[in-house]
DNA sequence: AATCGTTAGATTGGATCCAATATCCGCGCA
DNA sequence: TGCGCGGATATTGGATCCAATCTAACGATT
């Protein structure tokens, strides 16, 4: 008997009611929702996902399920496996290395575009962050939080595919840093970083505010990279 | 009587040949060979897609059809307009210069990451490939061939993702650069750059053959702006 | 003659239905 | 008792069917 899907979570509930109302095709609400769902650590890495229990879920067929996701699996936020299903991507020590190379070549760039550009309120913008992060306990919010801070610090790129990159790769580190940020000692790390970077954004230093940058993201992946390593 | 779809074009049905039989479902290997199609020019930028016609000529049904276009759209390959059909993406000035940004930006850290661990083979392929490239004519070989030797340089990188992310991009220029190949004197002036690179591959100076890569990549990136802002 | 509204048709978006394949359990046999 | 085989079952992959909507052509009205 076991056509009766299990009910889905409230937080996935959450995200799928906050969701809906904002697209007008049912494919592009479902990937949006999953999409969410996968970064704000909703659905966890290795999760199996049913079709039939997401559709459900989302109040919709199996067929805008499928085609999300496809959609996902291109971003590599899904895994397919033949007639075995889909699961939440898991990221492996290669895939840490990977990313930090990639945000350690792309970040950089960013910002170097973006300085000259950031006015006054993107700063405060990204003080007032910063300040919340510190009071901020539930890693889901600080994953997001510490996410807007640095694409604030970068938007002024003018370069939409850049960021969207730059983000895409942020979220997948942020997916699994998020069990590290209660663990160590790495949060407090972390906004040092935070604080000097926005100094030297302040000043107009690109050069500092690169190399805190590729520091920063260095320290992140090596972190992401041992935590990866450690429980097998 | 508008329900018999065009007869695809001699080119696709190619494309469609030599990748039938590498994969196990209709959707992986429609995507696939649609992938090929749109990168290889066979399905050039601005091209409605028609579901039915494709189904027709991949053989299978809409089903697989719509979810590889929901792969490309997610690559940025194809575009969605709702209950209008999807087209080959076109790109914009604007976005060259963004492809540019991050072909920069990556591909040097992928070719300091290679360059120690390139083997006397490797240089040889890269040197066959530039030899080919010599006497090629036909701009979607070229774009092929090119795209093979530098990613031949960066292959020794040992970061698929990283791979996947520079291949994707120099693809995405190569696929418009196409036009440029035989109307200007680039091609020359290109092969002049990938002469250069290889010989400070073979010296095993990173910091010349990254800086010929950010020439190269930079002088790609004008051409193809220029191209894009003139015939509107 | 030009423009706007109406309507027919084609095409996409979504739902349902069928087939193919993988998993899981129990049974038989060594 | 352990291992391998076989059938039952769930789940995915793919096909077909229906509804929603966009396009375009035609005609009426000014």
């Amino acid at each position: 008997m076991p056509h009766v899907p299990d009910a889905p979570s409230p937080d996935l509930t959450a995200v799928i009611a906050r969701n809906r109302p904002r697209f007008r095709t049912a494919t592009e609400f479902v990937e949006a929702a999953m999409r969410e769902a996968i970064l704000g650590g909703v659905l966890p890495a290795g999760a199996p996902l049913r079709q039939e229990e997401l559709a459900a879920a989302f109040g919709v067929s199996r067929m805008p399920v499928r085609e999300a996701l496809r959609q996902l699996e291109a971003r590599a936020l899904v895994e397919f496996h033949p007639h075995r299903g889909a699961v939440v991507a898991a990221i492996s020590a290669e895939d840490s290395a990977d990313i930090g190379t990639i945000r350690t070549a792309l970040e950089p760039a960013a910002l170097r575009l973006s300085l000259p550009g950031l006015t006054a309120e993107d700063l405060g913008l990204a003080a007032d962050l910063l300040a919340e992060m510190d009071g901020e306990a539930d890693p889901g919010r600080m994953g997001e939080l510490n996410r807007r801070f640095h694409m604030t610090l970068y938007a002024r790129a003018g370069r939409p595919r850049l960021l969207a990159l730059v983000e895409q790769h942020l979220a997948a580190a942020d997916r699994y840093l998020r069990f590290q940020f209660v663990a160590l000692g790495y949060q407090s790390r972390s906004q040092d970083d935070h604080y000097a970077l926005l100094a030297a954004c302040r000043a107009g230093d690109a050069d500092a505010a690169c190399a805190i940058v590729v520091d920063h993201v260095t320290a992140a992946g090596k972190e992401l990279t041992a935590f990866l390593k450690k429980p097998a």
